[in-house]
RNA sequence: GCCGGAAUGGCGGAAUUGGUAGACGCGCACGACUCAAAAUCGUGUAUCGCAAGAUGUGAGAGUUCGAUUCUCUCUUCCGGCACCA
């Protein structure tokens, strides 16, 4: 009797052999030129002292899957892990125990850790990268540097170095020399990628910290607090450094067309950067000589206007009035809380008759509504109508005029405006605008990134304050290190707890850090030459590895990180640091696994499944082929417990399976390769679910079978090896092999065992599935005819009826219509 | 409100240029082995029906010889954005 599967023997024992033997050791040029290159990454985690659930592995699993894949078939690949560790949590934890945090960070990481060894993953861990590590920062840093150092020229719509823009001042700018360095300086500062400004920020007293929008939520009431702890959110005024990522905002929409990601990540960004184009008109005052500008979409519509609102906390007429270039009508200036401060121009022309929240506005305070595109005929038509039904047309065909669908827009009244009758939406945009002076524009919902925090846990911005102008550090002075505090507490009043050490201020040094995203923005470059201290990483390096072929991860960062990266990306690419446009080729999400009842898994609901537990009891590889099994990748789904027992019941048949290896068996032979032909292609596609499924069928079929060859054994050790690691190493060996499986060559499918010799067909009559016959797949459609009509089952049903139709479709169905 | 995505047995899910719905796994039932239990193996398992058969992929219509798949209308659920002029 052969020994039984036990995973507590195999695992740690190849976990070791793979490590001595540097099985995942991923090599660069020139050692690992000869093969093509494919890099898979992992979106890297911010390690929590809560440690991994079940849910979290599943992304990482897949992607070693495809990554052992590649592998065996001679892909030079890079698979890489580290760990995103600057951030509020660890923060928070260090003020409540005063405990440093790159102490809390560094346990938390350890236990990070030890979970992802433990199954099995083959990250080339000499790779691994921390943001902490000021040999990382150092070139954080470094980049920040370079968007301080650059500006964006607006001809070519890339970044360029700063002084091509003051060359550019000192040749036709007469004034610029006379100027000040502050002078300078300040004006500089209005075209740095990385400046100093002023913004209301989201003020959050208790954590004492600015936050982002994506980091606040609604408290119940309407009244936003943090998302982390709950605590009120206001408005505060506050000096901040910014990122001008609005300047790459039509090339990070554009640059969407050209990557495989999925669309509804696509159409997220799309939504976030939030591109309109629209006219500028300037309306100006009935007294004085001051002018209002506004932004609209509609300015086709600008003979309509019959007032315009300014931003406002309640609905007020300010008492004064504007003229309407258009025609000259006066119109009262009102302020209203629906206008926003911070987009298009700040004010906006009132157009009741054709936007719906004009309207609303007018309709509340009484105000005037002119309707300019809609001909009067077809109102006073629609208000004659005799019933609902009628109504109900002209609604249809009024509304298909009011958006600019119907050819008989501005055929009707345009006051003191026949010149633009006749006139699609289209040219009636471009005419007004021009007929009042007014230029079309573009603009955008997105907003720079504010790029500081008031906190300690994290990069120090690289600048220091000299005399009365802000100076950046050489590269010789990077990295900037962290200096120890003595409390990691805010002081309260925005200053970050970088303003007490005295040390700090008294060399002048930004007391504000980096935010979370910072680190995590160009990691993936990291990768490619993590230990080099000249460069983020060598030139050549970087001209190898290019990009990242696969990324996985989840679909929260769709406007964070995986804008943010995007963005650095196309920065880096301007200054010729790297050889692509977009970082990311191909992206994957994985879908959450939530718990059994429903819930996702947190600590407050106590529904947590820890994955070291179940790699414990079942063993790495159930967990993993259970994780894969389990539904389709990027779909939610529930976690049970159960079903990892099913996957287990399948690795111990595998490993029965051997004492049956022998004479071959031609059903087995034919299984294995259709079955090597659909696990490359359903891999290739992240289709792990239906891999595993027809594993197990494969299974099934060698049970059946008396016996089969060592070698379709072998084979099916080989592809089921990137989803059961360990237990196929040892079968491998076992079986006489004496080198790693995972170095071993991808099997190929012969073609001439894909196809069958018989196969079985269905037959319908009149659509209905009656009987079934055995036919050779090149069967002439007279031979089925034949077949299928001497059927009893079928002869029965059709009697003397005369068949009116034969249906044949090739290999796959009958159907006879009678 | 707008924009995405989804809906199939008791459960996770399978099935795509439209062609036998429910693969595979879990669970469950019965049987074998066992003094017994666990493990393992075998058989069965959409619904109604003794059966023949009928019905069935969120609801309703349509196209088709044939629809889970395509079109239209609607319902529910999940995600994103939300006075963006």
């Amino acid at each position: 009797m052969a020994k039984p599967y036990d995973h507590k023997e195999i695992e740690g024992k190849w976990q070791k052999f793979w490590e001595e033997k540097g099985v995942y050791k991923t090599e660069n040029p020139p050692i690992g030129e000869g093969k093509p290159k494919y890099y898979v990454l992992d979106m890297f985690p911010y390690p929590s002292g809560a440690g991994l659930h079940v849910g979290h592995p599943r992304g990482y699993i897949g992607s070693d899957v495809l990554s052992r894949m590649r592998r065996m078939q001679g892909f030079n690949v890079l698979h890489p892990m580290g760990f995103d560790a600057f951030g509020l949590p660890a923060e928070q934890y260090a003020i409540q125990t005063g405990e440093h945090p790159s102490v809390i960070t560094e346990k938390a990481i350890d236990t990070y850790k030890k979970q992802l060894e433990i199954i099995g993953l083959s990250y080339d861990w000499s790779r691994e990268v921390r943001t902490i590590d000021p040999g990382y920062y150092k070139w954080t840093q470094w980049i920040f540097l370079k968007l301080f150092d650059s500006y964006f020229d607006e001809v070519d719509k890339k970044a360029k170095s700063i002084s091509e823009l003051v060359a550019k001042f000192e040749k036709e700018d007469p004034a610029w020399s006379a100027k000040s360095e502050k002078e300078k300086e300040d004006l500089l500062m209005n075209y740095r990628l990385a400046y100093e400004g002023y913004s209301e920020v989201n003020w959050c007293p208790e954590l004492g910290t600015v936050l982002a929008n994506d980091e606040i939520v609604d408290g119940g009431d309407g009244k936003p607090v943090s998302e982390r702890g709950g605590f009120p959110v206001e408005k505060k005024n506050m000096r901040q450094w910014f990122l001008r990522i609005t300047s790459y905002a039509d090339r990070l929409l554009s640059g969407l067309e050209s990557i495989d990601w999925p669309e509804h990540i696509k159409e997220i960004q799309r939504n976030w950067i939030g591109r309109s184009e629209g006219a500028e008109i300037e309306f100006g005052l009935k007294d004085g000589d001051e002018k209002i500008k506004v932004f609209t979409t509609r300015p086709d519509t600008l003979f309509g206007v019959t007032f315009v609102a300014v931003p406002g906390e309640k609905e007020r007429f300010t008492g004064k009035y504007a003229i309407n270039p258009a025609n000259g009508e006066q119109v009262p200036i009102w302020e209203a809380p629906y206008v926003m401060e911070g987009y298009g121009t700040g004010a906006v022309m009132g157009v009741p008759a054709h936007d719906e929240r004009d309207f609303e506005f007018a309709k509340r305070n009484g105000l005037y509504i002119k309707n300019v595109i809609l001909p009067n005929y077809y109102i006073s038509k629609r208000n004659e109508s005799k019933n609902d039904l009628e109504k109900e047309g002209f609604d249809l065909l009024i509304n298909k005029i009011i958006n600019g669908d119907s050819p008989y827009a501005y055929e009707g009244i345009l006051s003191n405006s026949d010149q633009f009758s006749g006139l699609n939406s289209e040219e009636a945009k471009q005419k007004i605008t021009e007929f009042v002076g007014g230029k079309m524009v573009t603009k955008y919902k997105m907003r720079d990134a504010i790029f500081a925090r008031q906190r300690y846990w994290g990069e120090p911005i690289p600048l220091k304050r000299v005399g009365d102008v802000i100076k950046p550090l050489s590269e010789n002075e990077l990295p900037l290190e962290l200096p120890n505090v003595s409390s990691y507490k805010p002081a309260g009043n925005g200053e970050s707890p970088l303003a007490g050490v005295s040390e700090w201020v008294e060399k002048g040094f930004e007391t504000n850090t980096m935010p979370g995203w910072a680190g995590s923005s160009w990691y993936f470059l990291r990768y490619m030459d993590p230990k080099n201290s000249e460069a983020f990483a060598g030139k050549d390096t970087v001209k190898y590895w290019q990009d990242v072929d696969v990324y996985v991860g989840g679909a929260e960062h769709a406007t964070g990180h995986l804008l943010y990266s995007r963005f650095w990306h196309k920065f880096l690419h301007d200054l010729g640091y790297v050889p692509t446009e977009e970082p990311f080729k191909l992206l994957k999400n994985q879908g959450l696994i939530l718990a059994s009842d429903g819930r996702k898994m947190s600590k407050r609901w106590g529904n947590v499944v820890n994955p070291d537990e179940m790699v414990d009891r079942f063993g790495a590889d159930s967990f993993r082929l259970y994780e894969m099994f389990i539904g389709p990748f990027d779909q939610y789904t529930s976690w049970n417990t159960d079903g990892l027992v099913g996957t287990r019941r399948f690795l111990e048949r595998v490993w029965r399976a051997k004492e049956r290896i022998g004479e071959p068996n031609q059903e087995v032979d034919i299984l294995v390769n259709k079955t090597i032909k659909k696990i490359t292609e359903d891999i290739e596609n992240f289709r792990f679910n239906t891999s595993v499924s027809s594993m197990m069928i494969l299974v099934n079929k060698m049970e059946e079978a008396p016996s089969f060859s060592k070698e379709n054994y072998l084979s099916f050790l080989q592809i089921l090896a990137p989803f059961a690691p360990h237990m196929t190493e040892e079968l491998w060996h076992k079986l006489g092999e004496t080198s790693s499986i995972h170095k071993s060559n991808w099997p190929k499918a012969d073609d001439s065992k894909l196809k069958d010799e018989k196969i079985k067909i269905a037959v319908q009559v009149n659509g209905k599935v009656r009987d079934e016959i055995e036919i050779s797949p090149d069967a002439s459609e007279e031979d089925v005819k034949e077949l299928a009509l001497s059927k009893n089952n079928i002869s029965e049903i059709i009697k003397d009826q005369s068949v009116k139709n034969f249906i044949y479709v090739k290999g796959k169905i009958v159907n006879i219509v009678i």
